[in-house]
RNA sequence: GGUCCUGUGGCCGAGCGGCUAGGCAGUGGUCUGCAAAACCAUCUACAGCGGUUCGAAUCCGCUCGGGACCUCCA
């Protein structure tokens, strides 16, 4: 399996294509992160996640991939109706701090939460406040460009002229005379001249928390400038791969087209993905209906939904369990399920270090790690590939128990595959232990002992010291070759 | 109201014209001092109604249900 027979679904065509990246073996990517004027929830992890394992396989297939993913700390004032929605300078005004301080807050929070689900960190995380001399130099091409226009201070973009040379809607499939008949008695009383511009820079208020200096005033950013600044400076005008949550396709998504055509003549990006929902009850989780739950709830078990706390392990690969394109529910049983399967994975893993090589394969080994790259290379189907990385259990338990053989030449493949797929690219964090050389050494005796009782029929200490170490969290396994524990 | 997506067995979740994934749970075996695990076998499916086709969960139409976006949102 090799780059070219990479598959992806583009959201501009509406259908899976050949990727084929602008450069050789080089790969730009843009992913919307977050706006940290609050602990970002599960289901905003799930977006991230996605796209952390999409990273992680392009790396696997070789490519040299730069991935930038922008931080919002910018609040932004875009609300058609002319409200005021500056979440971050909301949530610091409630706070008594300073935005920047509740955007700081959150970040720590972002970052403990990235080493927590084992992502990669990105190659850039660029910040909108810092990348506002970008925003207001794009905002200016626009202008001169003729496709905004500047009303008392703020500046819009110019919808409808822009429609006369490129085709707003061109990703959500949505036709300005559809949006007019719904929205128009919406908001009468506005500076817009038409209900579909939007806001690229919105004149501040005496009360706002963050104001900039710009050639129209001062103020702030709109919503989408940030992303079109900070994906143009880093990754050039147009670039291989960007993604989102599926709710930001629009408009956010749309009109970071329309800023680019408009201020550069070309979209930014040759293929968009876009990650969808994370559900709670068939409901998509969020702020707004309260059905979410933050990341460490769950981890902690201090979540009123879960009756015990889950590992991020288990948490993202139960999410590996869905196709990064379909919505997937999370619940309580869920994650049960996950994590049976997850230990029934990580303990095929432990077998395989143990198992011994034999004459010959009673299985197409070569078949079967190579299904796993066929499967990721359809679009990211991490379904289908953890499906085929539980054949591999199957075989591997067969070979321990006796059942079934494997060469030694297959042995090194499957350890190498399944082991590079668990962890390199579904991102599995190993989980440390047993290199305790100490412990290993008391639980070898410990077990010696309890095996000499085994042998004396003295089932009553045995069992007395599997119970123990049991409450020490010790699993005792009593195999055919010996005891395990774990 | 508009645009789009979706409805798979007890649950989660793939497949998207033929060969009926996978995980969890259930049932019956094997193994086992017991336990746990594992292995083998097995049972529950494609919302409904029509149509296209030699053949449909998969394509088309209608009906019913669920959801997303259209306003900040991962």
């Amino acid at each position: 399996m090799n780059q070219e027979n990479l598959k992806i679904y583009n959201s501009l065509s509406g259908q899976k294509e050949i990727f084929k990246p602008i450069q050789p073996n080089r790969i730009g990517m843009y992913v919307c992160g977050p706006t940290l004027y609050s602990e970002p929830h599960m289901g905003n992890m799930r977006t991230f996640i996605n796209f952390d394992l999409i990273y992680r396989y392009l790396l696997i297939l070789g490519f040299d991939v730069k991935y930038v993913r922008n931080i919002t700390d910018a609040g932004h004032i875009t609300n058609s109706a002319g409200d005021e929605v500056d979440s971050i300078g909301k949530a610091a005004k409630a706070a008594q701090m300073q935005s920047l301080e509740i955007v700081y807050k959150y970040n720590v929070k972002f970052q403990a939460l990235q080493n927590l689900y084992n992502m990669l960190p990105p190659s850039i995380e660029p910040t909108a406040t810092g990348h506002i001399q970008e925003q207001i130099e794009i905002i200016e091409k626009i202008i001169a460009n003729g496709l905004a226009y500047i009303v008392n201070g703020s500046v819009y973009f110019d919808v409808k002229s822009y429609s006369e040379k490129f085709q707003y809607g061109i990703l959500s499939g949505r036709k300005i005379d559809e949006l007019a008949e719904e929205t128009r008695d919406l908001n009468a009383q506005n500076e817009k001249r038409f209900f579909a511009d939007f806001a690229l820079w919105k004149k501040s208020n005496p009360d706002d928390m963050q104001i900039w200096y710009s050639p129209w005033g001062d103020g702030n950013p709109g919503w989408h400038i940030e992303c079109t600044a900070m994906s143009t400076k880093y990754l050039g005008p147009t670039f291989d791969i960007h993604g989102g949550g599926m709710d930001l396709k629009f408009p956010h998504h749309e009109d970071e087209i329309a800023q680019s055509c408009g201020a550069l003549g070309c979209s930014p990006a040759t293929v968009w993905m876009h990650a969808n929902m994370l559900e709670v009850n068939g409901q998509k989780m969020s702020k707004s209906l309260g059905n979410y739950f933050l990341p460490m709830e769950i981890v902690e078990g201090t979540s009123e939904l879960f009756e015990k706390p889950f590992s991020p392990n288990v948490i993202r690969f139960s999410m590996m369990q869905a196709h990064y394109r379909s919505t997937m529910d999370i619940s309580n049983e869920s994650l049960l399920a996950s994590e049976k399967g997850y230990n029934r994975l990580m303990d095929a893993i432990k077998s395989l270090e143990r198992l011994s090589a034999g004459k010959e394969s009673s299985i197409d080994v070569k078949a079967l790690t190579e299904s796993f790259y066929t499967a990721m290379s359809d679009d990211f189907n991490t379904p289908i590939l953890t499906a085929n990385m539980f054949e591999a259990v199957k075989h591997i338990n067969s070979c321990k128990g006796g059942k079934a053989t494997i060469s030694a030449t297959d042995l090194e493949l499957l350890k190498s595959e399944l082991n590079r797929f668990t962890f390199d690219v579904l991102g599995l964090k190993k989980e440390e232990g047993g290199s305790d050389n100490r412990l290993a050494s008391v639980m070898d005796l410990v077990l010696e002992l309890r095996q000499n009782a085994r042998t004396n029929k003295d089932w009553t200490t045995s069992d007395q010291i599997r119970d123990g170490l049991a409450k020490s969290g010790i699993v005792v396994k009593d195999g055919k070759d010996g005891t395990e524990w774990g």
